[in-house]
DNA sequence: TTGTACGCGTTATCAA
DNA sequence: TTGATAACGCGTACAA
């Protein structure tokens, strides 16, 4: 269907205002407050009023409470912001924060809440602009930082989900700060890829600061950017640190296949290791998408994995045309810790404690570890 | 100046209460309406004015009209809903509605709207429970079908994305129905297949109806779907048919790489051909995603592609981990789509004239095409 | 150019 | 159990 047949709108100029419940309670011949109450529920009504209530309504055609006018008188507008790390293509593209929004919008729509999507924008003026009870912010960018201030500003409840940079930020009060101890579970990892014999490892990792660009790294850099920059990235290399130390590698400009390929390729090529070792016999990624890109370029090279070249990624997520399972991974609970933050939101908004479960991630061990050839 | 009578107070312990426009005009000593007047620019104020008003509300931390309070005012909430076919991980992993739901975020932001994230529930009572101003709907799933009846009770102007089925119901008065022309697109691709000399050709579709499980079909049984609905996926076969007749093939469960290796496999083992023919030359598939998995399913079968085998696609995204520019395929305008979405619901909420531009495919002729072998 | 006054539709409070 | 009433914060005629 193209373009052209578009029909003219009916919300014109001749557009019929919405029923009221004044319209209602004239109808049902009762008080604007009974039937208000009539339709919350909020307080004791007889049911032959409700009835009569109920009926009137469906006379004069009313669609139930204007939101805009309820939100008004209560303060409530039913509506919870999550502020992305960037535009939503490239957010969304992260099967990670798909799944966590995913059950945010689950657990939201369950109570009636909506969610506001708010694409990192370079100005937080929307932020203000639209109404919302609370928000989540997803990530640990500079940006989440700014728009966490802004928010903090409108007195709004936050809760951030790896927000590892926002946990360090003083002047921020939020009511939860999410996210499994990424760097106790590289760490995990990194002793099951020594464990299996392994000591010409390489890491290819995320965007360790704001102004990296995609590269090499010798372990010398990587200790500098990390003592620069607290990130999800740096919390990753600090627990592979635990196991291997002077570690280099390859850092990716996002977590994609492509990235991973990328990598993979200079890491394979020996170009990547400036420290002058060989071809690395493991390569620990710190995303499942960026192991599929390694296991590609592998792949590419003729050597098979893990016979050759062993792969550990992170995250625990299915990477679509990738057989489930066999990535050797660490599954971190995405939907438990989407459920989590919008139930802490609703909870803090409710007035009710905030409990939280701790949340770990699972070691996953697939078919992509063997010992070194 | 009223009682400050709070009747709870709602963001825990010691939140102070937002300051009001009224505030600051007491700070100022201007009236309501004049600070009012001040902040908006819509009105003729002094500059002198202006400048109090301002530093009148820096003193006392107003942060601009309450946006609650502004919409119940104006009767516009500044927000647009998205309404999904599914749940935000399924509608998500589908590049298409990535890019077209980033493109309407990207204009909305640009004027000061919100996105409101809608996923396709069982019910429709979220619809009704927040705020939104008007609504664009993606895709033409039975669920879009009855979200815009709720939504048009609600007199909310709409938009559709391929929503082919919508354009279809005659008491559905929408502001545009847009999408390119998928039949004729599909008509242009199936001539350059047919061109290159094939004629025993296989088709990969989306799901062509609503209870249909993944499976193959042949000819009649396509026609026999097609007839019982309308849906892209319909469209598309259809303008296939206008080239190739009694076309068999696959009908996936998803567009997903995934679902398109399993579609290859079968079509490629000759499983899939009930009316006995051998294995087909050339697979055409209804999206970009299915398309690579039918080539990663030639790979795994050691077909070349596209000496042995020709693969068309459908969307031209970019797939992560395959080449860009490789796949040949028709490329929808889908920013522009979005974009032209959120336009046009902006425009007729301005209540000026909604005006379209045509929109059409563009062949992209890549390299997954030559003769049969 | 500024101020006054009113009302948007709903819900919470209190009195009946 | 029901009814009357008062805000909620802002925008906007209209008057000054």
């Amino acid at each position: 269907m193209t373009s052209s047949d578009n029909e003219q709108s009916l919300a014109g100029p001749g557009a019929t205002p919405r029923p009221t419940l004044a319209a209602v309670a004239a109808e049902a011949g009762v008080a604007v407050s009974t039937a208000s109450l009539a339709f919350s529920g909020k307080g004791p009504v007889a049911e032959a009023t409700r009835a009569a209530v109920r009926a009137a309504a469906e006379r004069v055609g009313y669609r139930g409470p204007d939101p805009r006018a309820a939100s008004f008188r209560t303060g409530r507008s039913r509506v919870i912001g999550v502020v992305l790390e960037g535009a939503v293509q490239s957010a969304f593209r992260d099967p990670v924060q798909l799944i966590e929004v995913d059950a945010i919008a689950e657990r939201l729509s369950e109570v009636g809440y909506g969610m506001l999507l708010l694409p990192g924008a370079e100005d937080d003026a929307l932020l203000g602009g639209t109404a919302m009870d609370a928000a989540i912010l997803l990530g640990c960018s500079p940006r989440a930082v700014t728009a966490a201030r802004s928010l903090q500003q409108l007195s709004l409840p936050l809760v951030t989900i790896d927000g590892v940079a926002l946990a360090h930020e003083e002047d921020l009060a939020v009511v939860a700060n999410l996210g499994v101890d990424s760097r106790a579970a590289s760490a995990e990892l990194a002793r099951l890829v020594a464990a299996a014999g392994h000591s010409r490892v390489a890491m290819v990792t995320l965007p360790l600061g704001e102004d990296r660009s995609a590269g090499a790294f010798t372990g010398a850099e990587l200790a500098a950017m990390s003592a620069a920059t607290i990130s999800i990235a740096t919390e990753r290399a600090r627990g592979v640190g635990e196991v291997f130390s002077d570690l280099s590698g390859w850092m990716a400009a996002d977590s994609t296949i492509a990235d991973g390929l990328r990598a993979g390729r200079a890491l394979l090529a020996g170009r990547a290791d400036r420290a002058g070792r060989g071809r690395p016999t493991a390569v620990i990624a710190q995303s499942d998408l960026l192991a599929v890109g390694v296991i590609r370029a592998a792949e590419e090279a003729g050597l098979r994995v893990p016979e050759d070249l062993s792969v550990v990624g992170f995250d625990g997520v299915v990477v679509d045309g990738f057989p489930e399972g066999r990535l050797t991974t660490v599954r971190q609970p995405l939907r438990a810790l989407g459920l989590a933050a919008a139930q802490a939101l609703l909870a803090e908004l409710a007035g009710e404690p905030v409990a939280l479960p701790r949340f770990s991630a699972e070691l996953v061990p697939g078919h992509t570890v063997a010992p070194p050839p």
